[in-house]
DNA sequence: ACCCAGGCATTGG
DNA sequence: CCAATGCATGGG
């Protein structure tokens, strides 16, 4: 089987909790001690393995997929050392070692997938969005491929009603398949331009924004500071602090701060 | 039967 | 500019 080789330290199964926590993410399938996505039409299943992971089927063209998937573009040496300097990030640099946050591959499942979790809790976006991708992404072997865009802006708002949308998210989902955003034009340009176009989209706000260039672009200095969990998780790791000015702390590695302080709260304990 | 959960747009002061 | 409100589902 092709091993894929993954910058170091990397953990596969902290890297991957988010694909667990919160119950089963069709298009991001857990089975088996194995990670599941199609790529390309096709279903890869990606396992660990030492220096990597082990991809099966892989051609050359799905290795860049596959490592943005797996969160290789941060630079974890780097945070590592900045982490020492914080009480908390060192401790949690340890017991969370080698976690790579996840990036989405697809800027369109990444949006789809904040406006499905927005205001609700984790399970319930979880459970609306496979729905979702059962009714309109196209099933390989174990999971399924996230439903297009172009299959998006062809629905109607009824549809997404029926599989537990709100009326609201509906009408934002459908708007965002249909409109004139190129997403790819985004990559060029810096954080502040970024969130300001997206913002102007209806159904996307700063939150949304900011979790697109955390998760989707990987920006190293992207905060989420709306974002209720991740000020649940300050608080309890630093204390009552003024929240939105707190990410300057963590300048310029506030997104990895960020997913390890989530991720810390929900693995760890705080 | 509640209440809350990794927001957002809308309305009204 | 800020406060209040409705939204739909899953878990406690």
């Amino acid at each position: 089987m092709p091993l894929l080789k993954l910058p170091q330290p990397y953990d596969f199964e902290v890297s991957t909790e988010r694909f667990r926590a919160f119950g089963v993410d069709r298009a991001n399938l857990w089975h088996e001690g194995g990670l599941h996505r199609v790529v390309e039409g096709r279903e890869l299943r990606i396992e660990p393995a030492p220096g990597g992971v082990l991809v099966e089927p892989l051609t050359n063209g799905d290795s860049p997929v596959v490592l943005t998937l797996l969160g290789a573009p941060f630079d974890l040496p780097a945070f590592y050392h900045f982490a020492q300097a914080d009480p908390v990030l060192a401790c949690l640099t340890r017991d969370l070692a080698g976690f790579r946050p996840p990036l989405s591959p697809d800027p369109f499942e990444a949006l789809v997938g904040s406006i499905t979790a927005q205001q609700v809790s984790m399970f319930a976006a979880f459970a609306v969005r496979s729905r979702m991708i059962e009714r309109f992404g196209d099933p390989a072997e174990h999971a399924w491929s996230f439903p297009t865009r172009e299959r998006i802006a062809s629905a109607r708002e009824e549809e997404l009603v029926e599989l537990g949308f709100s009326r609201r998210k509906a009408e934002y989902v459908v708007s965002l398949a249909r409109s004139e955003l190129d997403f790819e034009e985004l990559r060029e340009l810096p954080d502040e331009e970024v969130k300001v176009r997206l913002v102007a989209i209806r159904g996307i706000g700063e939150w949304t924004a900011d979790w697109f260039l955390a998760r989707y672009l990987g920006r190293p200095r992207a905060w989420p500071a709306g974002d209720l969990a991740l000020q649940k998780a300050v608080v309890s790791y630093y204390g009552a602090q003024d929240f939105r000015a707190f990410g300057t702390r963590f300048e310029p590695f506030q997104n990895l701060s960020a997913h390890y302080l989530l991720t810390g709260a929900r693995m760890v304990g705080s």
